[in-house]
DNA sequence: CTTGACCCTGGAACCGGTTCCAGGGTGCAG
DNA sequence: CTGCACCCTGGAACCGGTTCCAGGGTCAAG
């Protein structure tokens, strides 16, 4: 990682940052990466502190914040504003949604390892080559018609 | 849940088993449920067996299968076949990949904490008004630079 | 007959983060 | 000059499960 600094253009940026070009515009036309400089044929110019910045954004969203609500901290932030109380609010909702998350997968993982188990056993007790029924089963057994969870 | 049984148009079953009739329609499009009979008009009747049929659906999805892996069991059983023991793979292959995802989640849960209470700890220490740096500061530790996890 | 509730269709919209595309310039080495 | 790697743009495609839409029938009660 001890890459020399200086402005980078658009590929050595993205290589540095372990993302693709792709992504850094797209980031940038969200709102999370500043309008850099350009060459005089319109090539990107990133001074030194954008691969930070990328680096920032990545692990930002890798702690579960969108795009857009990252976007909104960084606007604040790059406007000269004080966005940390707001940053920290925003963390800690998402440490609660998770916590939710988390304990939907781990009820769901219980009914998955249940289900299997029980349909290890159907198998056991069923000549081989004949219906089990497994598919059938698995509408008796709890209550879960709801949607399921949608995704973070 | 005590309705009587017999033909059920579109808007009652999907009433009966909690979902839209868009959903049944779109089961239907993608081989979760087999075409029903019609009315001269072109109304769907859904035998009484429908009900269950689209309640194991829910529950399978909600048990983690695809509408395309579950759609490929169910044309086998519907052909006659035996999936059982295909369905059972499926279901274990499932699980695995939960347990994968549960640990990830788990690790950015322990990440989130941690990087509160840093946060917690620096706002402590700033006064207020002052940009605490908070923003920053998630850069350094945690060499998550990868593309997040992908949801199941 | 009118009203209103229901049904039909195929195709598009949605979510979010990313990737891909075509059609075109730029920059440097051989 | 040629070739090749790189860069630019805006818009579309992708994933999956669902929802929404417009434009049109059907059916029973009043």
């Amino acid at each position: 990682m001890s890459e020399r600094q200086g402005p980078y253009r658009a590929g050595q940026l993205a290589h540095l940052a372990g993302v693709s070009t792709d992504t850094l515009r797209y980031y940038e036309r969200r709102g999370l990466l500043p309008l850099p400089p350009r060459t005089d044929s319109g090539y990107r110019l990133y001074p030194a502190a954008a691969l930070r910045r990328v680096l920032l954004v990545r692990r930002a969203l890798a702690l579960g914040l969108s795009v857009k609500e990252l976007a909104a901290l960084l606007r604040v932030r790059d406007a000269g504003g004080v966005p940390c109380r707001n940053a920290r609010q925003v963390l800690a909702t998402k440490l609660e949604t998770l916590d939710v998350r988390l304990r939907e997968l781990q009820a769901l993982r219980r009914t998955l390892r249940a289900t299997l188990s029980d349909w290890d056993a159907r198998l056991a007790a069923a000549p081989a080559g004949t219906r089990a029924g497994l598919l059938d089963s698995i509408v008796h057994d709890g209550a879960l018609v709801a949607p399921m969870p949608r995704r973070q």
